[in-house]
DNA sequence: GTCGAACCTTGATCGAAATCAAAAAATGAT
DNA sequence: ATCATTTTTTGATTTCGATCAAGGTTCGAC
């Protein structure tokens, strides 16, 4: 079983619909009374930092709205971001106290955090509880070294064109039904953030992405709107395999 | 708990050690038999693939001796590695019937295989053994995030200084009894899986290796064994923070 | 020993992305 | 609306690592 088998789309369960498809799609009555007793809601400004990497965390957390990101920085600045976090991504390791990344929101942004001890309790008698996370913490993998091979051989135009199917993709499972051939959406990161992501500079982002514009495969209206006329034509400039599980 | 919970070097259990910190350091006899009537070992000689990406894989391992690499390849011949598999690592994932890499033995490679099915159902009926790996996975999340602020922004030289470091750190621990100030260790790796583990060509690593040793940092007897007379030194180049969990 | 094949080193040149620099566009505050 | 700030674009130049090319080592097979 992959995080696949929890599509966003699917789950209709009022005020918080992302901790049922992170830890308790199958919890029982009391699992979920356990959970409502020891959940809370917190909400970050665009810019502001959830936690700095290597500061007490007494909570794991679930993204409900908005954006973050999970990076890393040397001494002297130089900035990777290491994760991004969208609606339905968990945050924080049980059995971790502090954190190991910076985590910082580059929109707006809810999460709905559980205390981490009284979690790690849950844990501990709710055996299917840890193999969701076994599941997630497998496809984040997945996605870490998917981005290992970007970072180390892929052009700065393939970056791109890759960080912009993966967001198409993902926010394509929230509009499916759309009746337009052409993939539409909002670039949820800054320049800067894009090239912490890609491993590049800002200006070779800006660069590149007014490549793609002039070359037509995606126009932009606007510096963050993006229209993608036509996705296949996107994804053959990843570098990526255009066949196997890769189309949207 | 973290897999430094587990150090090898404490574990002494005959002709497998490694299964035991992988998997069952906390297993019920009953439960060892389970494990023991589904286990088999596969040897490999250097060079030779274990499983290529998409194939069929219906068993989950451990590395009991030698030294795999994971490594994804575009068509274009383009290759990184995304992990380097020690004695103990774990390869597979409960749940998937194909390979994600290629999986490639870089030396005489020795593996305890579990048939995956019925170690899946093992799984379903001891928590702990889903703990353990929860565990032992977030960790490989941990050290693919590490590799990615390398991949992205570290210098070539950093790049292999931190490569250096991370062999011999994981190397000392097999012999910290040893009384000599400086640490000694066999280079596992060609200069061809180091330049694809770091995202660089065979020609810069080799270059740089060299530079390493012309300054002093490391000697060289041979082109595989390493000499590295002050530790602090190689850390110093790797760009990492010096301070923190860092030093061997 | 000699041969051949991998593996490694070094040199010369090239090129993609970084850096340095400036201006334009968007955003938000007053 | 105006001004200040942030974000983005574009241009000129530099640099680091890739690429192209040629030898040198090491090691196993015979």
């Amino acid at each position: 079983m992959t995080s696949k088998d929890f599509p966003l789309a699917n789950i209709d369960c009022g005020d918080c619909p992302i901790r049922h498809r992170a830890v308790c799609a199958r919890c029982e009555p009391d699992e979920l009374q356990t959970l409502e007793a020891i959940k809370f809601y917190r909400t970050f400004e665009a810019g502001q930092t959830v936690v700095w990497a290597g500061d007490a965390m007494d909570f794991v957390a679930s993204v409900v709205e908005g954006i973050a990101t999970l990076s890393q920085t040397m001494e002297d600045g130089r900035t990777q971001m290491v994760g991004l976090l969208l609606p339905s991504d968990f945050v924080g390791r049980p059995g971790r106290e502090t954190a190991a990344y910076d985590v910082t929101a580059t929109s707006r942004l809810t999460m709905c955090c559980f205390r981490r001890k009284p979690f790690e309790e849950l844990m501990g008698r709710t055996p299917h509880i840890g193999q969701r996370l076994l599941e997630m913490t497998l496809d984040e993998l997945d996605a870490a070294r998917e981005w290992m091979l970007l970072l180390g051989r892929k052009t700065a135009r393939e970056k791109i064109a890759s960080l912009l199917a993966i967001i198409a993709r993902r926010d394509a499972t929230l509009k499916l039904a759309s009746d337009s051939r052409s993939i539409v959406f909002d670039l949820p990161l800054t320049r800067e953030a894009m090239a912490d992501y890609l491993g590049l500079t800002l200006e070779t982002v800006s660069r590149q992405v007014s490549a793609l514009r002039r070359d037509g495969v995606i126009e932009l209206e606007g510096k963050r709107h993006v229209v993608v006329p036509d996705m296949e034509r996107l994804l053959g400039e990843t570098g990526d395999d255009t066949d196997g599980g890769m189309l949207i």
